[in-house]
DNA sequence: TTTTCATTTGCATATTTGTGCAAATATGTA
DNA sequence: TACATATTTGCACAAATATGCAAATGAAAA
């Protein structure tokens, strides 16, 4: 476990540690299909261009991908992604080192 | 699931998305016994103040618990809360809401 | 009591971060 | 082409954050 890869989790866990970020993620996490950014700026009352600069931060966490459609950018939620590393994160925190092989 | 909710676990994200307290918490990880701070201060290369306000923080968040021992404070970690957080989220992100009850 | 050790707190500071607004860009429609 | 819609970017700014140093606190040891 070297500083890089603890730093990568602590980049993914900022992304997803802030309040109207996460309101996002939980929004996209109630859709089916995938959203524009103009329907995901409902679930925060901050400016559009604010949604904008959030959900460029969660792409380039990993935490959702884009897709062009004309004039709108179709996010959605790379959920394998994220729950595949929150849950290495919870088996290293669980584990005791004494059971680790 | 309603503000609050959501406010609390971004509040534990944003206390692990750090690189200094997230070395702390993988440096409490490793150890079978509890630490005192001065132990945790080897694992990152600040000011004991430094440590001593991030172990602050995590306590708050309920990340730690510490006990007093004279003049040292000695930390563990919270496992079982951390990751059944971390697990309960991933839960959240990855179950389609198609497949919820 | 005086000294030593562990930790916290006050202060100053540099940096990062979240935000809104207006302008720019990109693309579709009339 | 002219206009409308969706999104991004530049700029400014306030608030939050991480940090170091020095002083304060608390408690054991000499």
């Amino acid at each position: 476990m070297d500083n890089q890869d603890v730093q990568k989790i602590a980049d993914l866990l900022k992304a997803l540690g802030e309040f109207n970020r996460l309101s996002l993620v939980y929004q996209l996490c109630q859709c089916q299909q995938p959203q524009n950014a103009m329907c995901l700026c409902n679930c925060c009352s901050v400016d559009a261009s604010v949604v904008s600069r959030h959900l460029k931060l969660l792409k380039q966490e990993g935490v959702v991908e884009l897709k062009k459609s004309g004039r709108e950018r179709i996010y959605s939620l790379n959920r394998d992604y994220v729950a595949q590393s929150l849950r290495d994160l919870a088996d290293k925190i669980e584990n005791h080192p004494s059971m680790e092989k």
